[in-house]
DNA sequence: ATGGCTTCATAGTGAAGA
């Protein structure tokens, strides 16, 4: 089983890439963020002719959500309980007995910024739902756009991001108290060279110059991280034209 | 260096991303 996330800036754009990707690495589910799509809009009859199901939450300009799995999931929710978001950021579905939660984490803008503050929030309010979700799915993925690099390992120049929206020790807290609950961190059950990263700003020659950041994580729990069997940053479709910021990260298991 | 690039949006002194 292979399971994988992408944030991909636009799916309206991307979408040939999408599919290209899915052809070739044939992962049994995909979690997309930052589709950016109105449900209304959403490329519903590609996905179903790539042979994937898709279910998605999207609105306009910012943000979505979506999941494309081979098989069909029963429910799905897009809402965090008992949190009031008007942005679409989270989907949890369950496909065969293993939960799949794909989040885009809000970005923050800045630590002295309101969507910091949100963003903390955001975070208090996944950790909760998660630990009753730890306790009903004991197979669960944690996976998306977390939009927290852990440590300063992975940040390609910790002592200028030091303390900085992405890097700052309130976030790093949150996403230690992740781990906390029972999930590990899949891309270090495996060896990967150094400054590995899954986003490269647009900017500056930022992705060959390799000045980039580990940002996408797909996070395991205890039952599923026994089975992993490989973790892999995707760096390929970043050659692409108009590629996405984000590279696709995914996590094979032997089951 | 508050820039630089890309997207969606509108026609803004753009906004937001990371």
């Amino acid at each position: 089983m292979r399971v994988a996330t992408w944030n991909v800036n636009s799916l309206k754009v991307r979408l040939p890439q999408v599919i290209n990707w899915l052809e070739i690495n044939q992962p049994d589910v995909l979690c997309l963020q930052e589709t950016k799509t109105q449900d209304e809009n959403f490329p519903k009859d590609a996905i179903l002719d790539a042979g994937y199901h898709p279910i998605y939450s999207g609105q306009k300009t910012y943000n979505g959500v979506a999941i494309l799995s081979k098989r069909m999931s029963g429910s799905f929710v897009a809402t965090i309980p008992n949190f009031i978001d008007s942005q679409k950021r989270v989907l949890a579905a369950t496909y065969e007995d293993i939960r799949i939660i794909c989040i885009y984490v809000p970005n923050g803008q800045s630590i002295d910024s309101e969507k910091f503050q949100y963003k903390l929030g955001w975070l208090t309010a996944l950790n909760k739902w998660l630990q009753d979700e730890l306790i009903k799915y004991p197979k669960l993925i944690l996976l998306g756009d977390f939009n927290i690099a852990p440590e300063d390992r992975d940040v390609h120049d910790p002592k200028l991001w030091e303390g900085k929206v992405l890097c700052s020790t309130s976030e790093r807290e949150a996403f230690m108290a992740l781990l906390k609950l029972g999930l590990v961190d899949s891309f270090h059950l495996f060896d990967h060279p150094d400054r590995s990263y899954t986003w490269w700003d647009y900017r500056m020659m930022a992705f060959q110059r390799n000045m980039g950041m580990r940002i996408d994580h797909i996070l395991l729990s205890h039952k599923l991280s026994d089975n992993c069997t490989n973790c892999i940053i995707d760096k390929e479709p970043r050659n692409n034209e108009r590629p996405s910021d984000h590279t696709p990260v995914m996590v094979d298991f032997s089951i």
